[in-house]
DNA sequence: CATGTGTGTTACCGGTCAGTAACGTCATTG
DNA sequence: CAATGACGTTACTGACCGGTAACACACATG
């Protein structure tokens, strides 16, 4: 039954190579996320994919493969939250600015793990992957270093067009306030945390750099 | 030669019992510290510290226990370095406040490793570990929860005692600076982060609560 | 019907991990 | 000298991990 059904949409959208690659991936995505990296085996993958490690093998080449793909699947997820978040408010940057720490606070008090496709209640998966990486690992390494500097460069890039005197620092200011909502909610779960003070922070840093 | 010399301070010195535990604790703590606990194995301790994995397992009834003192260890060591950091400055909420940050900046600044028993080149021992360790362990859970409190606490009181309007937001709030600066200083090294700007914007956050 | 592709199944490899057993060595101390 | 305790050495267990080989099946297409 729902095999025939899956069989039509299949058809019908005429999609290119889906089911065990796929699930596999989403799979781990949540796993990896979650328990962390290092903490998810194959085998916990796959199984919980309900399928086995060989057909893991025959769509990844490796479980860093799998990992550098899972990190720059939530560079993506994230950057399109962050897209999304601030289009409503095209060419005013400071209200994009506020539309950020705003759906940030509202995401981080929100009891549902995904919202609009930015898990918070674990972090910041790049951010946590940084601590689980190997130091000499080049690859996942340049993973998060090219996520976080993209990341810094945009609060510094609105930082510049709201006129703030000092774009620069009040960007890294910014960043550091939601580097550490990230961190904070590790050990505080949902809104109880000084995640919850994040936007009124965020207000405060500005102002002062426009008045 | 050696090994008379060292005999000869131990008994100078009067030790209680030291030597092989003492020396597998501080090899572990670095280790942990530098390449994280999952990463680092009994065996890598006890080679690194020149001894075996028999003597590790006479001081010590498991890994776990391990993690736990020197989870319980970092504690003591960044409190002490925040007591001597405010103490110059008693009775001074605000000064020990600007102490603390400036502090905070000039060790992430620094290139050395250790300073003042604050280590900063991977962030925050405690933090890290909450990425690190299964979310069903509640005796470190326990642990690195229970000294992010303290630490949330302390900059809450500092906040009362300069007379903030908002005592808990601004408390929170240089908090999520802090810990922005540990999660981001695993990415970017050095002073070469968003870490650079913590001192300014404290006092930025700080300033708009007393005005 | 033949072929190829995607998938499941089982078994295996080499390595690492936390933890243990048994024995040997050496120095201090009574 | 004898005994004790701290430490080193070797070898082992059982579990898990990343990764591979070989084989079977189902199905869709030609």
């Amino acid at each position: 039954m729902n095999v025939k059904v899956a069989a039509e949409i299949e058809k019908s959208e005429a999609y290119a190579k889906p089911r065990v690659r796929d699930r596999i991936f989403e799979t781990a995505c949540d796993l990896f996320y979650q328990h962390g990296i290092r903490a998810v085996g194959i085998d916990a993958i796959t199984q919980e994919a309900g399928t086995n490690k060989m057909s893991f093998y025959r769509s990844f080449p490796s479980k860093d493969e799998l990992v550098a793909e899972y990190l720059r699947d939530q560079e993506r997820e994230y950057f399109e939250w962050w897209d999304a978040t601030i289009a409503p408010q095209a060419g005013d940057p400071l209200a994009q600015l506020h539309a950020l720490f705003d759906a940030y606070l509202a995401i981080s008090c929100s009891k549902s793990k995904v919202e609009a496709g930015c898990k918070t209640s674990r972090g910041c998966a790049l951010g946590n992957a940084a601590v689980e990486i190997a130091d000499d690992n080049v690859v996942l390494g340049g993973i998060v270093h090219e996520f976080k500097t993209k990341m810094r460069r945009r609060l510094r890039k609105l930082a510049r067009e709201i006129g703030a005197r000092e774009p620069d620092a009040l960007g890294d200011s910014l960043m550091l306030l939601m580097e550490g909502g990230y961190y904070t909610r590790l050990t505080f779960p949902h809104n109880s945390g000084p995640v919850a003070s994040i936007a009124k922070a965020a207000r405060s840093l500005i102002e002062a750099q426009l008045r």
